[in-house]
This record gives structure tokens, C-alpha cells and sequence, in this order.
DNA sequence: CTAGGGTTAG
């Protein structure tokens, strides 16, 4: 066998081994981020007796995730693994988050498989299944994702609501309302409430496929979690989410209404609501839109970002609303904003291009005229 | 000097 011809040492030996080399090894993988140094370093040692400990695996799969060489970090773990050196829960679920990093989902699984082979008791933390969970939606998986989602309850884990709402958000996706409804009603069963960011997420599905009035029914749901909840990031997620799909599907009207009536109230800070709806306004091609909500918050008493100013202007003079702008560039400057020397550039070339398309036009018109005479 | 170490849904 070869495990014979490797010299048996003394755990004194083993010690003195691990004071020099472990502490080399891992300034190796992180300090100087050279990990095949420390690969030799590490086989080197190991000739001579050396059993390499958890540590040493931590700091090369640290090393060779932090490089994207998930191929080999994965086979070191599992070399490591079979030469039984198993970490403990806390480094198991360390590793786990460093493969998340591959955004390969299956790969991560094999290494939770592997490691639970190796360690039967592990189970892996709630943030790295959701997060695992969330990467085989983002490869349109969620039937996948759905399967952790039970093997995490298997494992003794209770779903939260992070767990819940990113499978939702995953069957809406690829359109498949129907299991995403089916997964909204479970939720109480296992003790956990869907909150605004849950609703929001399933709205943008429910809007996606056109449904308006199941998306204006639950909209007014929304507005009424939004009430409950405690975590002013997640109403405020939920609200730029709203905003982002009624934008994208065209539902104008309601962002019109969302603008002048606030239903979401205070729960969501107000500067951050108007600044979203002139942002996603924008993003859509929807500057005059996005200037509207510049007078409802000003008749409110609200005064709009620099930045909302920035971008408005640089929507019109896009749109042909040249002369909106100039009246917003005044505005803003009335308010003591700086504006960059590029939203002035845009401005006055696009009031040239209009002063031009004026020209443009007498002249054609001329033409014509000319064309009827002769 | 007894070692190192990740945090989710838009």
C-alpha cells in the first residue's frame, strides 16, 4: 500500500509541521493570492507525513474560489474529503457560500451532498439554501429550487420568508402562475406570512401575463402589508418593484395614481417613492411622464433630487421636449443645483437640432410651395 | 501571537 511508505510521525512532528506550514499556507491563498505555491507547499509537507487539518482546506478552497477556479477548489474538497478531513458545521457552511459564488447551483449542490456524505449530521444554514434556492431560479429552474426548498424542511430547517418569495418570484418568471399561487397558499402552513416584497414580486408575474384586475386586487393587498411591515427596506424593495412593472407593462395610469395619491403613505420614505417613479419613468422612455411627477411632488411641497433633474433633462432633449427641459434646468438651478456641464451640453445641442428641424421644415416647405408653382 | 471565516428576496 502506498499509505505504508509514507513515514509515520510523531504528533510533536504534526505540530511543528502545522506551525510553520499552516500559517504559510494561508498567507499564501489570501495575503500574496498565490495558491499553487501553496498547493506545492501543502503536497510538499503532506510527502513528508503531514496530515493536512481543516484549516489547511479552508484557506486552499478559499484561495482557488477567490481565483473562479471552482473546478478545482470542487476536486480538492473532495480529495480532502476522502482523505478525511472533514471541518466542522461552522467551515461547512463557509465553503458552501464560497461555491455559491460559481453561481453554478448544481455544483454547489454536489458539494452539500458531498460534504453530508462525509458528515451526516451537517445541515446547511438556511441563508445558503435560500441562496441556492434563488440561484436555480435564476437559471429558470425553480422546479429544482423547489426540491431544496423540501430538502431543507427535511433537514429540520423551517422555511422563512425569503425561502417562500424567491420561489414565487422563480415560477413567475417562466409564467407559471399557477404553482407560484399554489406556493403563496402554502405559506401559512409552515407559520410563514408573505410580506410586501412576497405581494410585489408576485404582482410583477400577475401583470406580466396581463392579468390587470387579479394585479389591481392585489396591489390594494400590498398597500395594506406595506402597513404591518417593520423592515422599511423591504416596503421600499417592494414599492420600486411595483413601480419598475407597472412602468414596463405600459400601466401608466396607475403610476399617475401611485404619484398623486402616495397609497403606500409613509411607509416607504418619501423622496426615495417620487425619485423611483421619475427614475422608472425615465428608464421607459417616459421623460414627460417622469416631469409630471416633478409638479405632483413640487404641488406637494416636495423638492425633487439633483439627480431627477438630471436625468429629465437628459430624457426630453432625447424625446424632443427641448423646451420642458429648459424650463426644469431653471427650476433646478432655482433650487441651487449645480447642473453638470454635459446636461447643459445636451440641452443647448438639442435646442439647436429643434431651432434646425424648424429651419428643416420652412425649407421643405418652400420646396413644396415651389414644387405647386412651377 | 494558538491560527480563518459568509449574510438571502428587488
Amino acid at each position: 500500500m502506498f499509505q505504508s511508505n509514507v513515514p509515520r510521525h510523531s504528533l510533536k512532528f504534526q505540530e511543528a509541521l502545522r506551525h510553520t506550514g499552516t500559517k504559510k499556507i494561508h498567507d499564501l491563498c489570501t495575503k500574496h493570492r498565490n495558491v499553487d505555491e501553496a498547493l506545492r507547499l501543502l503536497d510538499h509537507l503532506r510527502l513528508r507525513g503531514y496530515l493536512p487539518d481543516p484549516l489547511n482546506l479552508s484557506s486552499i478552497i478559499h484561495g482557488l474560489c477567490d481565483a473562479n477556479r471552482f473546478n478545482e477548489a470542487h476536486q480538492r474538497l473532495i480529495i480532502f474529503l476522502t482523505s478525511l478531513c472533514v471541518p466542522d458545521e461552522r467551515t461547512c457552511n463557509v465553503l458552501i457560500a464560497r461555491f455559491l459564488h460559481s453561481k453554478d447551483p448544481f455544483r454547489t449542490f454536489n458539494v452539500i451532498h458531498r460534504l453530508i456524505e462525509f458528515k451526516p449530521e451537517f445541515v446547511p444554514s438556511l441563508i445558503n439554501y435560500n441562496r441556492l434556492i434563488d440561484q436555480f431560479c435564476s437559471v429558470s429552474l425553480p422546479n429544482v429550487a423547489h426540491r431544496m426548498l423540501y430538502d431543507m424542511i427535511n433537514r429540520g430547517h423551517c422555511p422563512n420568508t425569503v425561502s417562500y418569495t424567491t420561489l414565487v418570484s422563480g415560477y413567475c418568471k417562466i409564467g407559471e402562475l399557477s404553482d407560484a399561487y399554489k406556493l403563496f397558499d402554502e405559506m401559512p402552513e409552515w407559520g410563514v406570512v408573505p410580506n410586501s416584497l412576497t405581494y410585489s414580486l408576485l404582482i410583477r408575474g400577475v401583470l406580466r401575463k396581463r392579468d390587470i384586475e387579479r394585479g389591481r386586487e392585489l396591489m390594494h393587498v400590498l398597500f395594506q402589508v406595506m402597513r404591518y411591515e417593520e423592515d422599511q427596506s423591504v416596503n421600499s424593495a417592494a414599492f420600486a418593484n411595483l413601480v419598475d412593472c407597472l412602468c414596463r407593462e405600459g400601466l401608466f395610469n396607475e403610476v399617475f395614481m401611485i404619484a398623486e395619491e402616495m397609497p403606500q403613505g409613509n411607509r416607504v420614505n418619501e423622496d426615495f417613492a417620487f425619485g423611483h417613479l421619475i427614475d422608472s419613468l425615465c428608464k421607459v422612455g417616459r421623460s414627460h411622464g417622469a416631469s409630471r411627477v416633478v409638479y405632483i411632488m413640487r404641488k406637494k411641497g416636495f423638492t425633487p433630487s439633483i439627480v431627477s433633474y438630471n436625468s429629465i433633462i437628459h430624457g426630453l432633449c432625447k424625446e424632443g421636449g427641448c423646451m420642458r427641459a429648459y424650463q426644469l434646468l431653471e427650476e433646478g438651478v432655482g433650487f441651487g443645483y449645480l447642473l453638470s456641464e454635459y446636461t447643459y451640453k445636451v440641452l443647448v445641442e438639442a435646442l439647436c437640432q429643434a431651432m434646425d428641424l424648424d429651419k428643416a421644415r420652412g425649407s421643405f416647405k418652400s420646396y413644396v410651395e415651389q414644387g405647386r408653382d412651377g
